[in-house]
DNA sequence: TCTGTACGATGGTCCTACCATTTCAAGGGC
DNA sequence: GCCCTTGAAATGGTAGGACCATCGTACAGA
C-alpha cells in the first residue's frame, strides 16, 4: 500500500522552480530582463503577489535582481549567493571572523590543490600576473593595489579548481568579509610575505604541483588566522592600532 | 559636507533585518510562533504584502516556516539552510556529485581538526558511541543502522568544531546528498573499513590529537571520492550494479 | 469517552488602486 | 544640429480589502 504523498506545492514555489529552470537552461541569460511582474502573472496564471514572492526568493539567493522602474534582471554573474544564509548562521559575535577565516583556509587549500591539477593552460597567465601585481604593490607599499591583486589572485584560483560549490562559497565568504568591513586584520601579516607566497602558489599551479600549492596556501592563510587569534586575544581597547586601512 | 546616505532600503528588507535580529537575540525562540502576518503588518506599519515577502525570504534561508491555518514559526533547528543556493550554483550535471564530495572532504577535515582541539569533554562520549554503532552495524552488515550512525557521527564532529559556518555548510551538503538521492556511491567503499576509520577518528578526538583526527578523516572521505571517480569513469550503463541501497 | 460538527484564526491567493523610479521620446532653446 | 528640459508611459513597490483553504479548538451529541 504505497501512496504518493499528495503534492500541495505552493504556487509561488512552482514559479520559483520554473523560473530557475529557465535560467539554468540558458533561456534567460545573464543581464537579460525578465517579463514584467504583470506579464509573468498572466503567463503563470497567478496573481502578481505570487510572482513577487517568487522573485523575492530568487533574489535572496542572488539569481535575479529587481530595479524599480526598470525591471527584473537575471544576475550578471550567475553565482548564486549563499552569503545571507551564511551570515544568518553565525551570530555577529566575537570569533565569527575567526570561524570564517578557518572555513576560508580549508576551502582555498582545496582550491589550490585542485587548481594545480585541473587548471587550463590559459589560466596560468592571469594567475601569475595577479601574483606579480601583488608583489609590485607590496614593494611600493601600496595597500590598495595589493588588495585588488589579492582578490583577483584568490578568485582566479578558485575558478581554476573547477568546482562550482567552491566558487559559490568563496564568493559568499568574500561578501561577508566586505560587509563586516573586516579588512581590519586581513592584512595583519606582512604584505611582502603574502605577496611572496602568492608567487610561490602561482608557480606551483603552473607546474601542476598540487602538494606545494596546497601547502603554501595553507601556510598563507594560516598566517592571517594566527594574526587574527592574536588580535582577538587582546582587550578591545588595544585593537585599534591594528586597523590601518579605514577607507571602504 | 557629510550627509548620511538616504535610506532607500526596501521596506521588506528592513522587516527581514529586524526579524532576523529578534530571532538571533533569542527574543523569538525556536518553535515559537511569530505574530500573525496581519499583526506584524500593523507592528511594522506596512502592508501585509510586505510582511509576506519578508517571510518568504526568511523561509528561503530556513529561519522560519509557515503553516497554513496555524501560523509562522521559528525553525526548530536553527541552522539556516544554504542548500538551495548551493544547489543552484551547480547545474545538475555529471561531476557535481564529485564536486560536492570534494567540498565535504575539505570542510570535514577541518572539522575533525578543530573538534580534536576544542571538543568539550561531554562531547567525547556521544562521538565514540556513534562510532561504535557503525562498527556494530558493519559487523552485522546492517547498512541501514550503519547510515544512522554515520550521519550522527559526522554531525557530532562538525558540531564539536565550534564553527557555525561549518555547521551550516555541512547541513547543506547533507541536504543535497539526500535530495540527489545519491546514496549511490556513498557506501562504495567497505563499510567495515569506514567503521574502523570512524573509531580511529573518535579516539583521536578523545585524545585531542588534531593531526591524526584530520589525517584519518582525510583518508576516510578520500576513499569515497576515489570510488566515486571510478564510478564516473564507467559508462552509464555499467553503473547500476554499484547501487545497492534503493530505499528512500 | 469518543466522534463529528461548527466556528474562528491564520496563511494562501487574488484584485485593484496608487506611489516612486526609471526610461525614453518629444519638444524647445541655443 | 546639439543639448537640455519636460512629460508621459512603463515598471517595480506599497497599500488595502476580499475571499479561499487549512488548522485548531470548543462544543454538542451519541
Amino acid at each position: 500500500m504505497s501512496f504518493r504523498s499528495v503534492s500541495t506545492m505552493r504556487s509561488y514555489e512552482q514559479v520559483v522552480e520554473q523560473l530557475t529552470e529557465r535560467i539554468h537552461s540558458g533561456e534567460f541569460r545573464p543581464n537579460q530582463r525578465l517579463p514584467t511582474e504583470r506579464e509573468l502573472g498572466e503567463l503563470f496564471g497567478v496573481s502578481r503577489g505570487v510572482i513577487r514572492e517568487a522573485i523575492k526568493v530568487l533574489a535572496s539567493v542572488g539569481l535575479v535582481e529587481s530595479r524599480q522602474g526598470s525591471g527584473t534582471y537575471v544576475t550578471a554573474n550567475l553565482t548564486p549567493t549563499v552569503s545571507r544564509a551564511l551570515v544568518l548562521s553565525a551570530k555577529p559575535e566575537e570569533g565569527s571572523l575567526l570561524s570564517l577565516m578557518e572555513l576560508r583556509q580549508s576551502t582555498e587549500v582545496l582550491a589550490a590543490r585542485l587548481a594545480a591539477a585541473r587548471r587550463d593552460s590559459e589560466e596560468v597567465g592571469p594567475i601569475l600576473e595577479a601574483a606579480r601585481e601583488t608583489v609590485t604593490a607590496a614593494e611600493a607599499d601600496n595597500v590598495h593595489d595589493f588588495e585588488d591583486g589579492d582578490v583577483m589572485f584568490h578568485r582566479l584560483i578558485v575558478e581554476a579548481a573547477r568546482n562550482p560549490f567552491l566558487v559559490t562559497i568563496h564568493a559568499a565568504i568574500r561578501d561577508i568579509q566586505r560587509d563586516v568591513s573586516s579588512r581590519v586584520v586581513m592584512m595583519a601579516g606582512s604584505i611582502t610575505m603574502a605577496a611572496d607566497q602568492h608567487l610561490r602558489i602561482a608557480h606551483a599551479i603552473a607546474d601542476q604541483d598540487s602538494v606545494t600549492a596546497a601547502a603554501v596556501m595553507d601556510e598563507h592563510l594560516g598566517v592571517t588566522i594566527r594574526a587574527l587569534q592574536g588580535v582577538l586575544a587582546l582587550p578591545p581597547e588595544d585593537r585599534r592600532h591594528v586597523r590601518y586601512l579605514g577607507s571602504q
